[in-house]
DNA sequence: GAGAGTGTTGTAAC
DNA sequence: GGTTACAACACTCT
């Protein structure tokens, strides 16, 4: 689920509620989503403090007081951190699984602070995980990752020294986040229609107009979708009333079968690059 | 009830 | 090297 705007939502309401704090426990309850030195992550957390939560691509990036190493936290598909504090939770990640109850038998990871605050890491399919990463892993995990999208660095000489004679479909191409960090599978879509161009065209086919038009929506769609808080984000209890949604603003993700916003042309799906894939046959050329 | 589909990504194969 | 197909897992939908 969670794509770039949903990880920075979770980002910016996590970082209000669990700097600073002593982190009195931590608890490891599924070995397959912890990866790496488990007693180290416990020896280098319990007592510590997280002083910094950053944001690289979809992975969340937790520092530490006072040493090197950081926590990683990547929920792939499904994950949640959902954060119970005096007076309500807050809530990040795959709505799907219930919180009714907490920990539930989705409940990877605990973390416990000294206020009282408890950071839940949950994950159906347990595709997500999280690893104490020494400055190496960090090193490593970063030279993986293209520019921000939304960074100043990434302007239109930077897009076209990235794809400039791609062969790849535009789908594929936005997936990957070695070229540019943090789309997935809805925002690739939504881009694409904005940009009126088909997924499945090959970038080394687009003209001069197109490759401008695919670096304005690149950038508008996901500036968009973080100012709404992300697309599949539910946040609960939140006594200001903050709701967010991206949801009524898609234009053809999960629209298959339903008329286009714009032409009122049926919205088609098919298979792109091994992922489900929408758009509009009149609007996108 | 069987089978397909699901928001991610690492790996292997071409 | 670039690109594509698939597996990892558990659940929901058809």
């Amino acid at each position: 689920m969670p794509e770039l705007p949903e990880v920075e939502t979770i980002r910016r309401d996590l970082e209000k509620v669990i700097l600073n704090k002593e982190i009195t426990n931590v608890e490891l309850r599924t070995a397959r989503c912890v990866q790496g030195d488990r007693i180290r992550l416990l020896a280098t957390l319990i007592g510590g403090r997280f002083t910094k939560l950053d944001r690289r691509g979809k992975l969340l990036v937790f520092r530490v007081a006072d040493v090197d190493d950081v926590l990683h936290v990547h929920l792939k598909m499904t994950g949640q951190l959902i954060c119970q504090i005096a007076g309500g939770l807050i809530v990040g990640g795959h709505p799907a699984a219930k919180i009714d109850a907490l920990p539930n038998a989705y409940t990877h990871v605990v973390f416990t602070f000294d206020d009282g605050t408890v950071l839940y890491f949950n994950d159906v399919r347990t595709f997500g995980y999280v690893r104490l990463a020494d400055i190496a892993a960090q090193q490593a995990a970063e030279a993986k990752y293209g520019p921000e999208p939304l960074s100043a660095a990434f302007d239109r000489q930077q897009f076209e020294e990235i794809f400039s004679g791609r062969k790849g479909k535009l789908k594929a191409l936005l997936l990957n986040q070695s070229l540019v960090a943090g789309i997935g599978n809805i925002y690739a879509d939504e881009i694409c229609f904005r940009a009126k161009v088909l997924p499945q065209r090959r970038f080394d086919t687009l003209d001069k107009n197109e490759r401008m038009r695919l670096f304005r929506a690149l950038k508008s769609i996901i500036s968009e979708a973080v100012d709404k808080r992300g697309t599949t984000f539910s946040n609960f209890v939140d006594a200001a009333g903050k709701k967010g949604g991206y949801m009524p603003y898609l234009k053809v993700y999960g629209r298959h079968g339903e008329r286009c916003k714009r032409c009122a042309t049926v919205v088609k799906k098919s298979v792109v690059a091994g992922r489900g894939t929408h758009f509009c046959s009149l609007c996108q050329k």
